[in-house]
DNA sequence: GCTACGCCCTCAAGCCACTTGAGGTTCAAG
DNA sequence: CTTGAACCTCAAGTGGCTTGAGGGCGTAGC
C-alpha cells in the first residue's frame, strides 16, 4: 500500500509517517519509482507506535519499548515502562491539582476582596500570594 | 541595577530576561556602555511576569494581562483571564486522569492476564485496548 | 602595564513531536 | 492529453526557554 492508505489505516497523518521514518521509529520501506510501498508489517508497527503515543509515551520511551518488543523480552519489561510512565502521569496530576487550588483561591480572593479595583491592584496579580 | 542583579532579585535567569525583552514582554531598558541598566519599575514588571508564569499562563496570555494592567482596566478583566485559565487547567487534569485510569488498567491487566508472556503479546501493547 | 576573572553583549542552535509550506514529480481517470 | 490528487524532499515554525560560541568591558592584584 502507499503512504496515504497506510496513514488512513493507522489513523495518523502522512507527514507523521515520514517523520517517524526520519527519526528511525519506522523502518524505511521499499520504493517504487521513488514512492514508499508498505506491507502489513508496517501497519502493525505503526499501530503500535500510535497506540503508545495515545498513552502519551515519549518518542524515546517508544524507542525503548520497540527494542524490547523486537528482542521479545518478557512482558515484565513492558510493564515496568508502563509503571514508570504511570508514576510520571500521577506526578503531573498532583502538580496540576496544586496549581488548580492556587488559581481557584486567587479567583475567589478577587471576588471577595478586590471589589472591582484596577487590574494592577488585583489580588490575582500580587506576587508571592499563593504562587509556587 | 545591571541584568545579573535584576535576575537574582526576580528569581529568573539572565538569558530569560533578555528573552522576555526580545519578545516584547519587558521594555528595553536604558544602556550604559552597551550594558542594560534597570530601575525599580523593571523589577516590578519582571516580578509580575514571573508570577504569571508560575501560575502557568502562556506568554500570549501574559501579554494580554500586561495590556490590561497598563490600561488599568478593572479587575474583572484579570479575573476572567484567571477563570478561563482555571478551566484549561481543569480540562488538562481531566485528560490526565482518564489517561491515568487507562494506563493503570493496562498495568493491572498485564499482571493478571499476561503471565510473563513476551513483550509483543503483552496486553499493554495491544492497540485499541483502552486507549483514546 | 598586564593578567586573570567575572560580568556583560549578540547571534545561533537545541529541546519535543510534529505541522505547514514551497516547489517539484508521479499516478489514475476522463 | 490534461487535470487533479497523491506523492516526493527540504526547510521552517510552534512554546518557552536553555546552552554555546565568540567577543567586549571593568576591576583587582601583581
Amino acid at each position: 500500500m502507499r503512504i496515504g492508505v497506510l496513514a488512513k489505516a493507522a489513523g495518523v497523518s502522512v507527514p507523521t509517517i515520514r517523520y517517524y521514518e526520519s527519526i528511525g521509529l519506522l523502518a524505511p520501506p521499499a520504493r517504487q519509482r521513488g514512492q514508499r510501498i508498505y506491507g502489513g508489517e508496517a501497519l502493525k508497527a505503526l499501530n503500535l507506535v500510535r497506540h503508545c503515543r495515545e498513552l502519551d509515551f515519549s518518542i524515546d520511551e517508544i524507542r525503548d519499548i520497540l527494542a524490547s518488543v523486537q528482542r521479545r523480552l518478557p512482558c515484565s519489561d513492558t510493564k515496568s515502562f508502563a509503571e514508570k510512565h504511570l508514576g510520571a502521569i500521577r506526578m503531573k496530576i498532583a502538580e496540576l491539582r496544586a496549581l488548580e487550588a492556587t488559581v481557584a483561591a486567587l479567583v475567589s480572593g478577587c471576588e471577595t476582596t478586590c471589589c472591582g479595583s484596577a487590574a494592577p491592584d488585583c489580588v490575582i496579580l500580587q506576587p508571592g500570594c499563593g504562587s509556587a
